[in-house]
DNA sequence: GGGACAAATGAAAGCGCTGTCAATCGCGTT
DNA sequence: AACGCGATTGACAGCGCTTTCATTTGTCCC
């Protein structure tokens, strides 16, 4: 119970009679200890209230157990299910996961890497594959196991799993295209590099059948929200009141979608469909239920921290595959159903 | 660009021609040293990528820079505003934040801890008041500033700020009663302690009118969601139909409400009032908007990391109260608009 | 112009722990 | 009875850095 100095291996040592060197062993290799001296120790530890100090540990054995994690947001209900998959591979194998929050910002990622790099993580996992050249460099370098995520890349800096957002983008589109729509909006909003390549398929999707995206799209640079998906939706509205279907970049512009139609008595899907982006909760709870791209975040997460696993802990092996393509799957909802009548009134679209 | 062994300080300095104790200090302390030397240390570093060991560094100075973070959970939007909020205050002072997510488990809270007593922080900010009896000890021995936030106690392990959930609680559901409601829910998930004195203060407030609240409860231990939020009133209606309206211990829940109303076409607030609790971003822009109990998170991040950045860093002094309420406040929207005809046909309560 | 002083740099020690290798102790082997 | 082997334990050095404290150098003052 002493409120100054923390109680060191040698305390615990001088304690229980024996040298530091048998406490060390008898905490991180309790079988080379006879059962005589562990319990001596063992209760001295207990006594000194005993605690490691891991920056000596890791200093002395260059292992630090830990495992530096990169993520863009913690706003987005999407890099909960990612994380919590990865502690669930790595806390029982005894290694801490450390995470810093970069907000979407390159130039913080560049200063976090560098400074997860201070704490000599045993791999790191990013998110996305938009690192600038520095942040790769330093990756490169540090000649530890580094995980992409989230998106492919033909050039990985390591090892690399997750998803072709333009080709996600042009699905989703697609989907829209097949059941009839033709003026298709395009909200998206904090754009980060993923976000752009589910534009840049829309506006592949929409290009390929020769259809116009002047003023169906709209964009803010700031944070996403749901609040924010009702502004950008009124916003393409007021200058394209005639579409009749909605691409959002992520479910939460697509919940702000279905409110503001709520609002304006825009019946979902009949007058405007909607369709979402990541399949969060409640995407399935809304009325009517929304039709979202639903992506493996947890399976990247655990792929991820399994592939670190045996290349730190393991065999020291690298995946069969080092380059993963998890895709994506789209859940069809109400907010996109087909309940139109052929001849709507505000309905004038080809026939594709 | 050597991907093998990481260059050290003494690497640096054998480049630049000086002693590694002037690299050192050109680095932590550059006007100790001659601009000429600090020039070519500067070039020696960039060269040869050098990366400070933090492990070292705190070894040797016993300041590692660190601040650690336990929070209840990533999932709950609750805990952004919080964390960023912690962010903005000691990043820019070059302290780094450790955040641990003990997903509601006060063992896993316990360990966690453990853990991060063993990286050496300079001081932690925990969640709530609850924390075990041996967890409270190990906080206290260490003789760090400690902030407990979000809830209050009058047995504070050191510093504290936050509200009161029973009151809070209390203060939403006579809110209800003053409108008029009798037949109030109440629906709760994921019971933390904070959930949970929120649903003693709905007890308290009702008793104190004398209402019985049998049957008129949900809940459920599992993770709270906008899903769950449905099933929860789905209950509740099922055993008292005539409840009038509902007291969710957080927006998750609300949500749900609200669209489960939708799908029975039950209208909110006519036929059920909502009210939520914790004030996100959803709040405003569902239709109706939901009113709901809103919590200074952000302010209590900011004086949490502002009262340690005093303590470790300034002039050690602790703040003038080192307990705080930040109280709360009810935003009234649409979801307890009193809309209602005195005599509509499925009211019947007394006059109060 | 010599001594005092400030500024700039370096040498040595050590933060708390672990890896390596040597020492010790039993006990079985021949 | 001498030897050897495995199982335990300890001594020592050092991880990479910072913190004294000492040394060197340049500068100022009377």
């Amino acid at each position: 119970m002493d409120v100054r100095r923390r109680s060191t291996l040698a305390d615990v040592a001088r304690r229980a009679g024996v040298s530091p060197v048998t406490v060390s062993r008898a905490i991180r290799h309790p079988e080379m200890v006879s059962e005589d001296l562990r319990k001596r120790i063992d209760a001295a530890v207990l006594t000194l209230n005993y605690i490691p100090n891991h920056l000596a540990s890791a200093l002395a054995s260059t292992r630090t157990q830990i495992v530096g994690v990169i993520v863009p947001s913690l706003t987005n209900g999407v890099f909960d299910d990612y994380l919590g998959a990865i502690q669930d591979v790595l806390n029982p194998a005894g290694i801490q996961v450390l995470v810093l929050n970069v907000r979407y910002s390159a130039i913080e990622e560049e200063k976090a890497i560098q400074t997860l790099l201070g704490y000599h993580p045993e791999a790191m996992i990013v998110t996305g594959v938009d690192q600038t050249e520095r942040s790769r460099a330093l990756l490169k370098n540090s000649g530890l196991p580094i995980v992409q995520t989230m998106d492919v890349t033909d050039t990985p800096i390591d090892l690399n799993i997750g998803l072709d957002h333009a080709a996600a983008g042009a699905a989703a589109v697609r989907y829209l295209l097949d059941a009839g729509h033709r003026r298709i909006a395009h909200l998206t909003a904090r754009t980060d590099p993923r976000a752009r390549r589910r534009h840049a398929g829309y506006e592949r999707a929409m290009d390929e059948l020769g259809l116009s995206t002047k003023g169906l799209v709209a964009g803010s640079p700031g944070p996403s929200g749901v609040v924010k998906g009702g502004e950008l939706f009124s916003q393409v509205l007021a200058r394209a009141p005639d579409i009749t279907a909605v691409f959002t970049c992520n479910d939460d512009l697509a919940l702000g979608t279905l409110f503001e139609c709520q609002r304006r008595g825009l019946r979902v899907p009949n007058d405007i469909a909607i369709i979402g982006f990541n399949d969060l909760d409640f995407c399935v709870a809304a009325v009517p239920p929304l039709t979202t791209v639903s992506t493996e975040r947890r399976h990247m997460g655990t792929w991820a921290a399994e592939a670190i696993l045996e290349l730190i802990r393991g065999s020291g092996k690298r995946p069969k595959e080092s380059w993963v393509d998890v895709g994506f799957s789209i859940k069809h909802r109400g907010s996109t159903e087909m309940v139109r009548t052929p001849a709507a009134p505000r309905r004038a679209r080809a026939k594709a």
